[in-house]
DNA sequence: TTTTGAGTTGTTCGA
DNA sequence: GTCGAACAACTCAAA
């Protein structure tokens, strides 16, 4: 009678899940396991609460069908040697992660347990592809996005989903388990975590909803997903981010509704091929989070983090729209992807500011974070990344603003200091911050701490100096 | 080896 | 108000 651990990271579903499948494949008992190891200790304050939540949540569902989800606290390698010790396990089943953190935890525990004489090994279930599925003709790795997504959708096929199991296949007898309780993960999110859940969208059920809402109007998709105003994008990152979805799910959906081919529709698929780019990247290029991608960037005067980027952080630059998009991260843990864009292009290019501080900010207040995505993101708007914006591109928030939020409503949704009734939105950023920050929502917005116009001509002559 | 075509998301200025 | 050009060359991927 094998016995089976199958250490759940990022894939907190049923459905679809491949390395779940591969666990059972064995015919024996199944242990599903989870680990607060040196990785995720080194999450966020949002994540961390978000990962703790698709826990409890999936935690419930395997309940439900018989099966339990062990918690256990410590290096990762370590707690699964006495796991195994404990229950005579003899295989150790995981779904990759491609971050450099993840990586290199994953390939010291694989070499380890294999010297141990465990059968432990890994399966792809967080993309589409390996990133090392795609490469150039010659070889090698893209750098470049277009021929990148043209290679993946010359394969032949993307597979089938792995099909729901029907008996979880659960031990006799359980190991102990930690309680989620004892994680306190949503302590460093403060007086965060109660607001930030209204707006989270949590577990598999979630997930499938909110696609199913999206299939009805992807053939918008192209021009809706620019609006912030509106809900014209997929919502699904949260969920992608913690695999309570599958990319193939998506991407099946899209593939057999009747809205295949249109351009909403692939400019989506087109969206999650970019987040395929992003695992890519960073497998082949590991510091992708840490230094600049073009090395020439070394040069560029980035200023490091400085009074201008706390008041990005905390929504005060005066510059309405990013303003209102920093304390929709805050509160809701998300924020469009626009202005993310836009905050991005303010921070590095405006305020000259290193995109290391902007990502760090991201790291620790997005609920859909990923460290493949964030690192790619932001290096692709600050310049110095993989098929980076021409330098000459700056955003402008007042033609942004313009563009995309013309009647105000999302702008001013989020900033209490604009109306003399503010909206729930507005006012819950007032309840998520920390009262350190002294902020209180009869305040006067400030005056823009930098002019755009200014701070655009101050990034193009450093640009042109670096390149001279 | 050399050549060729192409490259997520923008802004500003002048006609 | 609208439109096209300029903004800067350079790198990448494939033929």
């Amino acid at each position: 009678m094998t016995t089976t651990l199958y250490w759940m990271r990022k894939d907190f579903r049923l459905s679809d899940n491949a390395a779940l499948a591969r666990a059972m494949e064995a015919d024996g008992t199944v242990i599903p396991v989870c680990i607060y190891d040196e990785v995720a200790e080194s999450y966020g304050a949002a994540p961390k609460w978000r990962w703790g939540e698709a826990i409890r949540h999936f935690a419930a569902t395997l309940e439900d069908k018989g099966s339990r989800l062990i918690l256990r606290r410590g290096k990762a390698l370590d707690t699964l040697r006495e796991l195994i010790e404990e229950t005579g396990a003899t295989r150790v089943v995981w779904g990759r992660q491609y971050d450099r953190a993840a990586k290199e935890r994953d390939a010291a525990v694989k070499s380890a347990l294999k010297d141990d004489g465990v059968d432990a090994f890994s399966v792809r279930n967080h993309t589409l592809f390996d990133p090392w599925d795609i490469e150039t003709k010659s070889g090698g790795p893209y750098r470049v996005y277009t021929p990148f997504k043209n290679r993946c959708l010359e394969a032949e096929t993307f597979g089938d989903p792995v099909d729901v199991p029907g008996s979880l296949n659960p031990p006799p007898e359980w190991p102990a388990s930690d309680t989620l309780d004892d994680w306190a993960l949503s302590a460093p999110m403060n007086r965060g975590a109660a607001v930030v859940a209204q707006y989270a969208n949590i577990g598999e059920e979630a997930a499938r909803g909110r696609l199913g809402a999206f299939m009805k109007k992807i053939t918008d998709y192209d021009d809706a997903r620019d609006r912030p105003d509106t809900v014209g994008t997929s919502r699904l990152s949260e969920n992608l981010a913690w695999g309570e979805i599958s990319p193939l799910t998506i991407w099946t959906a899209v593939e057999a509704s009747k809205a295949s081919g249109t351009k909403g529709a692939k400019v989506y698929q087109s969206e999650i091929l970019w987040r395929e780019f992003a695992y890519h990247l960073t497998h082949y290029y590991p510091d992708i989070g840490d230094k600049n991608w073009r090395e020439e960037w070394d040069a560029f005067p980035w200023r490091q983090d400085n009074n201008d980027a706390e008041a990005w952080r905390r929504g005060r630059t005066g510059i309405a729209f990013v303003d209102a998009a920093m304390r929709e991260l805050y509160t809701t843990g998300y924020m469009h992807n626009r202005l993310r864009m836009l905050a991005a292009s303010l921070l590095t290019k405006n305020l000259m500011t290193d995109w290391r501080v902007g990502e760090r900010w991201f790291a620790e207040c997005l609920t859909d974070w990923d460290p493949c995505s964030n690192a790619m993101g932001w290096q692709w708007a600050a310049g110095s990344g993989p098929d980076a914006a021409p330098f000459f591109r700056i955003f402008n928030p007042d033609t942004q603003i313009d563009k995309f939020d013309p009647q105000r409503d999302y702008t001013e949704n989020w900033l209490a200091e604009k109306t003399a009734n503010p909206g729930k939105d507005a006012r819950n950023f007032f309840e998520a911050i920390p009262r350190s920050w002294d902020m209180s929502d009869d305040m006067k917005l400030p005056t823009p701490i930098v002019d755009l116009k200014e701070g655009r001509e101050r990034a193009l002559a450093a640009y042109k100096d670096m390149r001279e």
